[in-house]
DNA sequence: CGCCGTGTTGACTATTCTCAACCCAGGTGG
DNA sequence: CCACCTGGGTTGAGAATAGTCAACACGGCG
């Protein structure tokens, strides 16, 4: 049910039969949601916590005249709102970009999911990192770099992103997002997405049509992109014995404690005072 | 030693005497640091947590032609690296703004305060869920925002977070970042920086000169940035006697659990598998 | 068949950038 | 004590990137 999260945490760390099977069984309680539609909203209170099984989602925000900007993207596997749901009111919202398929998964079910199983507790912190890194590059992308290096860097990164989940065919992925979402994604108008992309390609870099992306170029898409791929950080990647490695181990020596306890929830709750 | 801090955490729960001292007990290993300096490198492996004492850092990436874009303020009260250094490496910089002091936590006294002191634990996630925030709200910034309204909006947000850890005198703060450091951040070039603090000037919303900027009309400069402080989700802020008003205590119900146990480092590292 | 969402194109506009010069205050060295 | 240097701020003029508006093409779907 959630192979995909499998796939995308082993690229962190190394699961047995018994952790894969719990963290498949996150997927039980699923959801159909159209495209366009909101999975979250600005002012919700939560108290569970988001999987995207299938298709593709976005956080965003809208100021009062209507601009919108889209703040992440989510494909399977990632979830929408892993930590963000211990604040009180969602301060943005999460929407469809196509049609979804979400595991809602109780706040409870995590807990003791993470309490049994500490490699995963550190897999799901491992992979909201990456999630802030993410975010930290996208403010690069849209501050920092031009038109035709926003749109190659974009689309590197949903193409690596995919093909960590096991959802690249080759060097094709979906990509079901329309110009006016990218533009929303990229901070640029939705004709200046176009020209972008049909700049990228003429050069021979991508083919985009019909949701689907095929990166024919990838090397010089990241060049155009001025791409560095260190900040997905999967450090073990596509290798066949991850950690095993001993050579570069001393680089993990002593950075790999987790900040990341799960606790009651009563307990902790901001009040009243002690 | 480590005072702010405390009147940071204040804003979202409140603490004993006996908490407060263990939060200002943080500050006792302390270093000074030149403006202009790095605390920390990209590639860094970091075994230690850094807080801001005094004066101003910034955390920002560079590209490879010499762009360079800052991705987070930091203010005295805040950390740098909360969560950041469970990743194997640093993926951007933290350096000085001003001159600073900073403290330097090890990872073994951050997990001993967070196992005994639970509340302390509740406080430091919910202020890195905020810094997650502004994170964010900086993404619509640069992406959806105009020059005038990116300036305003950055000064809005510096004046307010200054004051949420004590350090406003009436409507001043301090803030001794360059125009060049503000273009920077914002996405913009120093001369266009330059022309739009000029009309926010003229506008009579701020005074800002000799690094100090005063907030003369708040309102209005919060109408100009397209403003809304719900992000920084300050609560409680401001309040004689936080978390004693029940009438909104319901909203607040189930959503505070926390997704942030201490681990021991030996036991989570990410290899050898199981 | 006609409508709607999406992509595409052209022509014009405007925001923002670049380059270059100049000012001013503070610090330094002769 | 002054000349100089440097970093930051300011200004003007011209250039470039990106936005706006408006029209049209095309395919899917009711």
């Amino acid at each position: 049910m959630a192979k995909l999260l499998v796939t995308k945490l082993e690229n962190f760390t190394r699961l047995s039969d018994q952790e894969k099977q719990a963290v498949e069984a996150l997927g039980s309680h699923q959801r159909l949601v159209d495209a366009r539609e909101d999975i979250i909203r600005e002012g919700d209170v939560l108290d569970a916590v988001h999987l995207i099984l299938e298709g593709f989602a976005c956080r965003y925000k809208v100021l009062p005249d209507g601009r919108r900007q889209i703040i992440a993207h989510f494909i399977p596997g990632d979830f929408c709102n892993l930590r963000a749901f211990i604040l009180a009111e969602m301060d943005h919202n999460v929407g469809t970009l196509s049609k979804v398929r979400v595991a809602t998964i109780k706040r409870r079910t995590l807990i003791n999911l993470t309490d049994g199983y500490p490699r995963i507790a550190q897999a799901l912190w491992w992979s909201a990192m990456v999630d802030e890194a993410i975010t930290r590059e996208w403010i690069v992308n849209v501050g920092a770099r031009t038109a035709a290096e926003r749109v190659a860097h974009l689309l590197c990164e949903h193409y690596l992103r995919m093909r960590a989940v096991g959802l690249a065919v080759a060097n094709t992925v979906e990509m079901p997002i329309t110009q006016t979402e990218l533009g929303d994604t990229l901070g640029l108008s939705t004709v200046h997405v176009n020209r972008t992309l049909q700049d990228l390609r003429a050069e021979g870099l991508i083919v985009l049509r019909e949701r689907t992306l095929t990166v024919v170029d990838l090397p010089r898409l990241q060049q155009v992109a001025v791409f560095n791929p260190n900040y997905l950080h999967f450090l073990h990647a596509r290798s066949e014995t991850p950690f095993n490695d001993q050579s570069r181990g001393g680089t993990n020596g002593g950075a790999t404690a987790i900040l990341m306890p799960l606790t009651n929830e009563g307990e902790l709750r901001p009040g009243p005072p002690y």
